[in-house]
DNA sequence: ACCTGAACACCGTTCAAGT
DNA sequence: ACCTGAACACCGTTCAAGT
């Protein structure tokens, strides 16, 4: 019985990464601290030490979990969508906030990270990754003439703003709890009216 | 000269406020420490405790004076502008977006306070007056036929989402810098857009 | 009423030493 | 390579005691 445990269980930076997210959403980023991890996964307090070199830098990785998981919801919403701006939006709106609900710690994390130039170079990607997504959307909707002209980031940050901020309003309980996610698709078409092209066709 | 001080200098609970803003905007929250604050203003570390019950506690009214200084600014920008929504909208949206990068880390902790049952009634109080005011904005443009009709709640809430969006967007840095602040105004015009009456009048 | 000083249990970080 | 144990400087909180 040699094979239980080598020195600890295998992985211990995953374990970490993955047991932080737990106590993040159950207990909150105050209750987050390196050596409750160790101690709940049976290590010293000093082991995490060798995987990340500060909590900081922790608190980081976590945030490109967050970008690689919102990355890939919002990837299936679309494959499981049409092709016209306001569905691939419905669906996009949705993933996003039932990330945000589900997860408003972590999304807090991953914005709450200034992306200042020292910061974590693959963060500053994950998130720049993220963003593009956003632009290419709006960039085919252009193509297809189902939204305005003009510079796409323009048009991208008025969307994601509204979204953004939906988001992070329903996951901080900051919305009159009737208005709540139910009606989404208002919210939808408020954007879409808002990047709808000039009538004069 | 025995008026130099009577214990320490008269009004420790503010001066603590005071500093515990100073180092949030300098240092960053995770520099907010109450043992600092104590020495900063040359107290013993168990002073604060007579003021605030808990660390929270000092947050919490942290983030009560932030709403605060929010209402002013709204107020005082809502003073020095037309009747117009859009000019109201406009002024407001400067305010809010100034107030945001300002104050990006006070911004934060007011909506990172959890607005739970238990959380501080005032604080509670105080998030609600200062979207009841928002809403008025919106039910005055409805009477003035500007905003399109249907529950204030969801068209405030979309036109709030999108403010608080791009707010803590800019505040975060999340923002590609050629985009920022100056075209606020085109910021506004989206959101007019979204709350434009139908066009059958 | 307001503050001090000591005490307690907890942190994050570092570093020699172990396997 | 990966982890331990002890050490250090810092926390927040509490509580008797001082003025």
């Amino acid at each position: 019985m040699h094979t239980r445990r080598r020195y600890h269980h295998g992985d211990l930076r995953a374990a970490l990464l993955t047991r932080a997210e737990e106590t993040l959403r159950e207990k909150g980023p105050a209750a987050l601290s390196l050596r409750e991890l160790a101690r709940d996964l049976g290590v010293s307090h000093a082991a995490p030490s060798r995987h990340f070199k500060d909590k900081q830098a922790l608190l980081d990785a976590l945030a490109l979990v967050g970008f690689g998981r919102l990355a890939e919801a919002m990837a299936a919403a679309q494959r499981g969508t049409g092709e016209s701006f306001a569905e691939r939006l419905r669906a996009g709106a949705r993933a996003y906030v039932d990330f945000a609900t589900a997860d408003a710690e972590l999304l807090d994390l991953m914005y709450s990270i200034k992306h200042t130039p020292e910061a974590s170079e693959e963060l500053s990607a994950a998130a720049q990754r993220w963003t593009e997504e956003m632009m290419s959307l709006i960039v085919d909707a252009q193509r297809r003439g189902e939204v305005r002209e003009g510079s796409p980031e323009r048009v991208g940050i008025e969307v994601f703003s509204t979204l953004h901020g939906y988001a992070t309003l329903a996951a901080s309980d900051s919305l009159p709890p009737d208005v709540c996610t139910q009606d989404l698709d208002e919210l939808v078409a408020y954007i879409l009216r808002g990047c709808a092209p000039e009538k004069s066709a």
